[in-house]
DNA sequence: CCTCCTCATGTTACGTGTAACATCACCGGC
DNA sequence: GCCGGTGATGTTACACGTAACATGAGGAGG
């Protein structure tokens, strides 16, 4: 192991200055003497020197960094976002770290815990239920906080989602409206989102003066799972000619069940998922599905923690955005 | 906005100790006495203190946590990696970072600078591919790295992969051995290990005295990607009777084209995947694919930093593990 | 009752980059 | 030739938790 990585005394002592002119070289070079820029930067780079913003961060307790908390590291959806919020945040010269849950608020917390301790300037997160402790920490750490995906009924501070309950409802109505009286909603693995989106289902079946049927697991939502909640939805009502599904995964599982049975999609069984992902593309018939603008969520997100960074009021602190239908035959 | 987060000095003025009294307590409750213990949970609770290791960091140089850095957010593989890695560093007392480089290697080169600026103790990636830049950085800082995914001809330092030529030899030579002699190589968005693939491929057709053809998009790989490459591998080879995937996304692809023209499987189309994910055990047929073991890769690189940053020598700093094929129902 | 040990706590210094202020050389203008 | 100004660089102090060493009180043992 080589000795300890270069520091800005290292440099200074080279070229016969102090680390503060190597500091200010580093910052804006223009600002140093031409002769010394160029001896600056030949120390530099025969050290190698790598930045270090450590003290930085120390003195300033600032970081030009902003963290994303997502449940998922394997969900298009959440990929989406963080793409979102670094479109923003780069452009503005903030870096971002990366922390995932398994949805389960303890690791959120823990996860949120590090990232404070880091020093933080901002923070999005993607879940609205969080611990005491979390909620009491990021009150205490006076730092911008924007939950996403949905809006929450006691938003920590600021909020970007959508009205999945709503969204659920609309389409839920229109699968009625096409004749499709039993419609069944399958859900995965509970959270937030799913109950919001079982929510808009069953007010909508019971405005139509109809049973509500959920058939749901715990486990992690995929195509295999799909598959099973399909058939276990056909065996529990065989006249089901209907599947609203929490997710395009469980969809598309529902929709290789339908097709391995003979099911017509969707003549006989109507097929709705829920993000619009380019996997529905790619079936046939393409799926019908509620798109979620998760991209466009992270932009606003990203742009509300930098007006609020830059000391400015933000106007609006729940935005609620608007949600829409793919263009599919499932439907 | 609220005053600034407290510190430990304001937690000791509160009790009536110096901050040193309040960091023991931190760190061995029971190295301060009873009484000062309750006044000092006491106060820590009342304030609210968030923990701050970024003076230990600063004098130190050193911050009980492991950088990640992964191509994509989306892809289940590296999700696996992360969980593998995340396995072993959480019981040993490190934290992770997360980054994602979007395959591009000026953004690895980015993200690197933005964790060793953080003084990360380790590092793990996930391309063998590196800007000068990036090798001249990590070789300065100091801290331990592990590639992984596959095992690079000149490596950083560690490396735990597999052997992802050999892997796609075999799996090859098994498909012409099956009598799929016209097998074609579908492949998408070029990187090392998509063209390890296409080597492992060329071995088996050429020693099999057959013409390699190898049908690719430099696109992002997706279901729809991989529809388009099995028409575009039919049109250019009607004879085709075999497609070796890049990946399970295009072989599902390539099984939902050959579904809609009518080709039977593996009858008249054998198709065979790579990772072996979750997906492809919900087609019908099953999908035969190549299984990484990418939990265990990125466990046993987490073994390697931390067997390193024990300041112990790593008898072997370049493994390679074995692969398998699933039970699939395409070949 | 003195010595020595233990336990609890205090004191000092440290790491590294940067804001704020200080210094100093040099130049133009009058 | 003096003054004010400008541009380059230096000096000082700071952020905050912790290692290392110091102190001091109290107790046990002889």
């Amino acid at each position: 192991m080589p000795a300890r990585r270069p520091t800005l005394q290292d440099i200074a002592d080279i070229v016969g200055v102090t680390k503060m002119t190597v500091s200010r070289y580093l910052r804006a070079p223009d600002s140093v003497a031409p002769a010394t820029q160029a001896k600056i930067a030949e120390a530099l780079t025969s050290l190698g020197y790598i930045k270090n913003r450590v003290p930085a961060i120390l003195s300033k307790s600032s970081s030009k960094t902003i963290g994303i908390i997502i449940p998922s590291l394997s969900n298009q959806v959440f990929a989406d976002l963080v793409q979102g919020v670094e479109n923003i945040t780069a452009a503005n010269g903030y870096d971002t770290l990366i922390a995932h849950t398994g949805y389960n608020p303890q690791t959120e917390e823990d996860k949120i815990d590090m990232m404070l301790s880091y020093q933080i300037d901002g923070l999005v997160l993607t879940e609205t239920q969080h611990t005491p402790r979390t909620r009491q920490m990021l009150k205490k750490a006076g730092i911008p906080v924007v939950e996403t995906m949905e809006v929450p009924a006691g938003p920590l501070d600021m909020a970007v989602g959508m009205n999945h309950e709503q969204a659920a409802y609309e389409v839920v109505k229109r699968m009625l409206d096409s004749g499709k009286q039993n419609t069944v909603y399958l859900a995965a693995r509970l959270d937030s989102r799913t109950l919001l989106r079982q929510q808009g289902y069953e007010r909508a079946m019971k405005e139509a003066g109809l049973q509500p049927v959920t058939v749901s697991t715990a486990e992690h939502s995929s195509f295999t799972r799909g598959a099973q909640l399909m058939a276990q939805a056909l065996s529990l009502h065989p006249q089901t000619n209907g599947v609203f599904c929490t997710n395009d995964d469980i969809a598309i599982g529902a929709m290789l069940h339908c097709r391995q049975t003979g099911k017509q999609i969707p003549a006989d069984m109507a097929v709705v998922g829920y993000n619009g992902l380019d996997i529905g593309g790619a079936t046939t018939p393409v799926l019908t599905s509620v798109l979620t603008p998760r991209e466009e969520m992270g932009e606003q997100a990203a742009r509300l923690l930098l007006t609020s960074l830059q000391g400015e009021a933000v106007a609006e602190k729940l935005i609620t955005l608007p949600h829409s239908l793919t263009a599919g035959e499932t439907l």
